[in-house]
DNA sequence: CGGGCGGCTCGAATCGATTCGACCGTAGAA
DNA sequence: TTCTACGGTCGAATCGATTCGAGCCGCCCG
């Protein structure tokens, strides 16, 4: 009288609630009130559910048909600006990473990582069609607009970590501005005055080049541009170049464009990331120079740069906290209020790459 | 008569696809196929209801609903043996993740980061019930056991990484007992003939404390268990300490108890792992002892130890590759095959953590 | 002894899309 | 001119579970 799990045609389909039910002897409905546990079912009953549920081997309610009807996943996404693998390259992102992780907890809910590229990017899943409950956008991502968009048109809530997308999108943001001025001051008070920068790209191309007004008039990225904005605050004349990405890579091959000229090199760079200023103390020893003797480095994050023997001098912000904060923010969205916007503060780190200029050293 | 988007109620529910085709006047099923491109449809057809939907604001179609018909979710899962929050402080979890995004792209698919605490440690989607159609087991962990008990169940198919479990799973593993031995090989050669060992947990309950045949003899995982018998094919009477995990403060606590007698103390500690070495090079040179002089440390990874000052003296292993293969292991199931388990080659890196003994230094 | 009240179970509707087979009209071929 | 083939569209079944309201039965209380 045993009934096989699947239908006759063999073993290939894996049993089903439905199947559970019938070999207990129960309705579908009661099997699924015994599974879930939310509602009143004698311990006789719950009992021989479970009992024929292990000899089927079922293993659980499947669960894209538990969210489809539920309208949960128990999934909340994590949009990264660029490919994964790119974002994995910087602590940053994984500090925050571990500070969603700590934030979303009472939930219990899963992560899953997506990139803001998309489905363009011959991706299945994307964010146009996760199966996800809310989303923490991460990072300076010049196309935050079009994933806003989407998930606008989805109906699913948003965190947004550094980028103001909109006003029902709570922010979760450090002053950058301000961060950034005190760094330049910091710099100005040593002695600088030639000073350059490098920037995070400016747009959704991630284009790379000089820093021109256009380009800065173009600007989509709040980070970079409020960033500029700080540095602009203390050296209003401030020029240099647009890296593509936050990597050492990006800030050595701008540092090589902007100390090229041996006649007119800058005293000091202000860099809009620790890998990017690690890029310029590498390029910069070498072309034969020294750090900070011959240049000074200002960098931001406060990450710990592999390989780099300097201690940089930088703006320390708070990535984990920053995380918890928008994984906090998720929590409350998904009970339905209405989270406010959040702003952390930076400090300054003074490490080993950042001296009086040689003029002023000498001039003292 | 414009039709509005949701019910007269008001428009708390979102559009559906059935939304869609009414205004478009076209049937469910020509909707479906005018967005999922899949089926013929004509250009004019496709445009009416693209317009339609753009109208209603619809968000494309629900992934749940999708998946569920589909029987795909297009997310692959990754099981992490720990809470998430210690998987992100190990780079070498952080190297297999990247390996593993690299090795899975030609699927598209996301990446849902779990624990096999599963639903245990309170979370609402753990690897009992998590949307996913395939996944990758990543590391040591000891409670694999369960876990693929369960995915077996809901015929999930997986990818381990580290850990032999069922001859139906694909394992991507590298000679940890090999490497070892070399390494422990290296040491002897130095003349180091006391040795003591710090080891990564044998149990499920990763119980801390001394080594013992016990211990050795209830072991579950496969990577301690091998990395224990390399170290004893060369000093088969070595013994140590049990940590409870793969951290700089369990290997610092560990070598406090292996340090603590100074009449006893060995010339040199074999480490599991990189991060338990940096910390027994901490404890060693908060005893007051030099490394490497006092005391040579062998780890095993290959990873930069954040704040160690040291060019530790490791195994070094291909954890990015190992991600990449258990991401090619996945794309091939998918698809179907039965692709092959894979081990992958250590090589000794000697950096400046390890010397002879101070007698063979002296007698020489 | 009868009405009422709970506790347990069941049926049926529902979540939102995909997909298979049928159907229809037209164009090209015989 | 008639038959075939095919592009395009539609209906209806299906994926697998959850949930709401209704029904049944036994017990308690009046």
């Amino acid at each position: 009288m045993t009934r096989e799990p699947a239908t006759t045609t063999g073993a290939i389909t894996r049993p089903t609630l439905a199947d559970v039910a019938a070999k207990a002897g129960v309705s579908a409905s009661t099997a699924s009130l015994a599974f879930s546990g939310s509602g009143p079912v004698s311990d006789a009953t719950k009992e021989r559910v479970l009992a024929a549920a292990s000899e089927l081997g079922y293993g659980g309610p499947d669960p894209r048909a538990r969210s489809l009807r539920q309208g949960r996943s128990g999934i909340v996404g994590v949009v990264l600006a660029e490919r994964l693998r790119a974002a994995f390259l910087d602590p940053v992102n994984i500090q925050m990473l571990d500070g969603i992780t700590e934030g979303i907890a009472p939930l219990g809910a899963g992560l899953l990582l997506l990139t803001d590229l998309g489905e363009e990017g011959g991706n299945a899943v994307g964010i146009e069609s996760a199966p996800v409950d809310a989303v923490v956008l991460i990072g300076c991502s010049p196309r935050v607009g079009r994933s806003v968009e989407v998930l606008r048109r989805r109906g699913i809530p948003a965190v947004a970590i550094e980028g103001a997308v909109g006003e029902d999108i709570p922010e979760i943001s450090i002053d950058n501005r301000e961060a950034t001025r005190r760094g330049a001051e910091y710099l100005r008070e040593l002695g600088h005055a030639d000073v350059a920068i490098v920037t995070l790209p400016f747009d959704p191309a991630r284009t790379r080049g000089p820093l021109t007004p256009d380009v800065e008039r173009g600007s989509t990225v709040d980070t970079a541009s409020e960033r500029l904005r700080g540095a602009r605050d203390v050296f209003p004349e401030i020029t240099g170049r647009v890296a593509a990405t936050s990597s050492i890579e990006e800030g050595r091959e701008a540092a090589k464009v902007l100390l090229a000229d041996e006649a007119q090199r800058p005293t000091a760079i202000i860099a809009q990331s620790d890998l990017l200023a690690a890029g310029v103390v590498l390029a910069a020893e070498e072309l034969g120079m020294s750090v900070p003797g011959d240049l000074s480095v200002l960098g931001f994050d406060g990450i710990r740069v592999d390989g780099l023997l300097h201690d940089l001098t930088t703006l320390v912000q708070p990535s984990v906290a920053k995380g918890h904060a928008a994984g906090e923010a998720v929590v409350s969205l998904l009970r339905g209020e209405s989270p406010d916007s959040r702003c952390f503060t930076s400090t300054l780190h003074v490490g080993d790459t950042t001296a009086p200029p040689r003029s002023a050293a000498a001039r003292s």
